[in-house]
Parts: structure tokens; C-alpha cells; sequence
DNA sequence: CCGAAGACCTGCTGGC
DNA sequence: TGCCAGCAGGTCTTCG
């Protein structure tokens, strides 16, 4: 579910409401959310103040008076400050000296953990690293560039829907090798992915099925995406129809006319 | 190094 | 109407 944009949105959502609370007591009820010892993880938060929040990637980085707390929404994950709209599929309570944070997860894909090896494996922020350096680094590799777009060690933050809608954004086709991409060509990718994700934060991100930011607010990018979701409509530059392949084992949309191979 | 496939979960939908 | 295969915004592991 969550990309960058709607983590971001996220995060920006919950700050003004946690950065200062203390979390009284926290309970966790989900064996693939909070893997290992949950009481543990719990004892551990157990009277922490929250110093900050931030985003890294997809991940939320909740930074606290000793250590880091941090939470991958996964799919279909939820963060709800009190007031949001709640019910089932409730595995982590946050009791905060004033307030109280819920985490949310049908399908469980999320994670709680404490200090996870996987932040450090993260490749560069899509929003910081230059063109020089994303040519670069996109030009080195020979894998294809909607799988490479996914690989979170290659750039942090981007997933299915806007990997689609930046791809569509340059006119690159999905299954181009990434080397053999021309420095222009790499150039429109590079400013077509900060176009895209600045513009879907704008909107507070994609709301397709689930996701809602920290009080259950949606997102409205989706009314303006011109690939992802949208088979079989016509293309609004050129009119083609959208066609959906699968790559990386994901569905993929592109615009046969507009992004030739 | 790269890609495909399967695994981890639950819920919704589209087609028969 | 009702059922179930297939699919979903993510990531990891295994295998060729």
C-alpha cells in the first residue's frame, strides 16, 4: 500500500500530535507485525519520550529518549492517532501520556521492530540524490528498470504505482535495460520520479483501498494517475490504450504508444 | 548480477 | 445468487 508519498503524508500527520509524548504502556498482539519477543519490545518502551518522527524510504523512524523505534506499514498498515476511525486487525497499541496511538494491519505485512538491519541497506532518498548520481548509478546496472525502480537498495521509497507513473512520466518502457538508457533519457527519469512523488505528496497520496494517513484522512493522487490502475483506457496524451504486463512479478501499466522499447 | 517464483497474511472482486 | 480463483500499494528467500 503505502509508497513514499503516503508514508511522508504519514508521518507529517502524526508529528505535531507525538513528538513530545511519553508513551505510558505499549501491548503488541501480532506474531508477524512484532516478531521475537513482543512483551520485550514492549518493557522496552515502555516509559520513552518521542524525540522525533521521520521518514526513511518507506520506513517510519520513531525516534525516541534512547533508541529508535521503527514501523514499515507494510501493505495495508495504519497508523491512527485517537479520534481515527479504528475496529478489527488492531495489533499494536501505543498509551501515551496524553492520546493514544493505534497500529492497524489486515493483512499483516507491516513490522514493528527496534533498530532493523534493513534501514541501513537502504539506497538513496528519490528526492535528494542528484541527477549525476542517478544517472550514474542507473546506468551501471543491467537489470530492467521497473524491477530496478522496486529495488529499495537501488533507491528508497518508490513501489508499484509511482515507479508506473514516473516510467510514463519519462516515456520509458518498463522492461528497458536500465544501461542502455541514454544520459538524457536517465535525466527525464530522474526529474520525472521528483515530479511525480512532489506532486503525490501535494495530494496526500494515493488512496486506492486502505490507505488513510494518522487521522484517517485519504489521499486523492489516485484521480490523477495516468497508468496504474487504468488497463484498457485510452492514454491522456495520446489515446492508446493502457496495457498492464507483469514485471517483477508485479502488474505493470504502461502506455504502449508513449513508452516504446 | 539478474529474474522468476513462491512465501508470508487477509479481504475483496470478477467471472462463471 | 453464490462460490472461488486471482489479485492487491511490500519484501524476503530460494533457485536457475
Amino acid at each position: 500500500m503505502p509508497e513514499l508519498p503516503e508514508v511522508e503524508t504519514v508521518v507529517r500527520s502524526l508529528a505535531p500530535h507525538l513528538i513530545g509524548r511519553r508513551i505510558v504502556q505499549a501491548a503488541f498482539t501480532s506474531k508477524f507485525v512484532t516478531p521475537g519477543n513482543r512483551s520485550k519490545l514492549a518493557a522496552r518502551l515502555a516509559g520513552r519520550t518521542i524525540v522525533g518522527i521521520q521518514r526513511r524510504g518507506k520506513f517510519i523512524l520513531l525516534a525516541l529518549d534512547q533508541g529508535t523505534l521503527v514501523v514499515h506499514l507494510g501493505m495495508t498498515g495504519r497508523l491512527l492517532l485517537d479520534g481515527a476511525p479504528a475496529g478489527e486487525h488492531i495489533y499494536g497499541v501505543f498509551a501515551l501520556d496524553r492520546g493514544v496511538l493505534r497500529y492497524q494491519d489486515p493483512r499483516q505485512f507491516g513490522r514493528i521492530e527496534w533498530n532493523p538491519r534493513r534501514i541501513a541497506r537502504l539506497g538513496p532518498e528519490p528526492l535528494e540524490i542528484g541527477v549525476q548520481e542517478f544517472s550514474k548509478r542507473l546506468r551501471a546496472r543491467k537489470a530492467r528498470v521497473k524491477p530496478l525502480l522496486l529495488d529499495q537498495s537501488f533507491l528508497a521509497g518508490l513501489g508499484n504505482i509511482y515507479a508506473d507513473e514516473a516510467l510514463f512520466a519519462a516515456g520509458i518502457h518498463p522492461l528497458a535495460v536500465a544501461s542502455r538508457l541514454s544520459a538524457a533519457r536517465a535525466a527525464r527519469l530522474h526529474q520525472a520520479i521528483r515530479d511525480v512523488l512532489t506532486l503525490a505528496i501535494e495530494h496526500r497520496g494515493s488512496s486506492i483501498s486502505d490507505y488513510v494517513d494518522g487521522h484517517g484522512g485519504r489521499g486523492w493522487f489516485q484521480v490523477l494517475h495516468n497508468v496504474y490502475g487504468r488497463e484498457g483506457q485510452p492514454c491522456a496524451r495520446c489515446g492508446s490504450a493502457i496495457r498492464k504486463i507483469t514485471a517483477a512479478g508485479r502488474g505493470t501499466h504502461f502506455c504502449p504508444n508513449c513508452q516504446r522499447r
